[in-house]
DNA sequence: GATGCTATGTTTAGAAG
DNA sequence: ACTTCTAAACATAGCAT
């Protein structure tokens, strides 16, 4: 009762080391920010995401009402990407490098498997149905075996 | 001139119709939200990135001082995918779905072919078509087209 | 960890320069 | 689009629960 409270001067711009306070000013100004992040997306309708991970690895986020966290993301990675053409040098994240490196494999081989599968054409002779129609109808689903979507992204093993 | 002055009542949460008065109040409150998620950041010792844009789609974003905007975002992505196990499906940037996709479609495509390169060894008992030989002219594979994968692509980096 | 309190400090709407 | 002003609204530190 009667405490002696109140905000009482001007915070200091570094990390609060008491270790109780921390967290409550992390959970109290989190709140806060997310409100003034909403705040800002309603009233000017621009379209926010905010992401905050806490010390010990929580995770929180806003994002606009209108775009979830992931569209905004990919807003930004676009944005940065059509930056000026081709002004600065890329980057890739390991996870997309593999991937994309297991695209051109995969084309590669096709491109082999297709030649190939010409020249067999060619030589034999068989009296295929008109080559244009793609012959969809042997469908062994058995393929894919080296990749799993559905359980973590490893790609670059193998192949 | 002793204005009238003063934030006067309440704030309505909804969108400011008023342009000049939105455009002002972006301007305002995006340079406090900033603040205060840099406050946050460095009180709390925690990870921050937020990314705004405009109406008219001029971005501004802000990131704790110990890892970039992409290096949150990587760590959101990893925090989403890695969830425990396989509980929930996972989630992808758009840019990674569309290269899981084209991965799918391209080994997909790649069964066809083997197979149908088997059957037409088989049919034809033709000897071993001797691979490499490049000829220019395997239209009638009019496959893989669909999904165009820019080579260029930034996220950020991590694993 | 969260919630209530309240004195203070901070943000900001509206207007003007 | 920026700065400055003002006062009201708002956020919050330090406590207690």
């Amino acid at each position: 009762m009667a405490a002696a409270a109140g905000g009482r001067r001007r915070r200091e711009m570094r990390r609060i080391e008491d270790t109780t306070s921390r967290q409550v000013t992390f959970s109290k100004r989190r709140k806060g920010l997310l409100k003034k992040a909403s705040e800002l997306s309603v009233l000017c309708d621009a379209e926010v995401a905010l992401l905050v991970f806490s010390p010990r690895g929580r995770f929180f986020h806003f994002a606009s009402a209108t775009s979830s966290l992931e569209e905004t993301i990919d807003r930004y990675i676009s944005h940065t990407q059509e930056a000026p053409a081709n002004k600065k040098p890329r980057e890739l994240t390991v996870k997309q490098k593999k991937l994309m490196d297991k695209i051109l494999q995969l084309q590669q081989q096709e491109k082999i498997l297709s030649e190939e599968n010409a020249l067999l054409r060619d030589q034999g002779k068989v009296q295929h149905a008109p080559i244009g129609a793609p012959e969809r109808e042997m469908n062994h689903n058995q393929h894919v075996q080296d990749i799993d979507v559905d359980t973590e992204l490893v790609i670059g093993r193998r192949c």
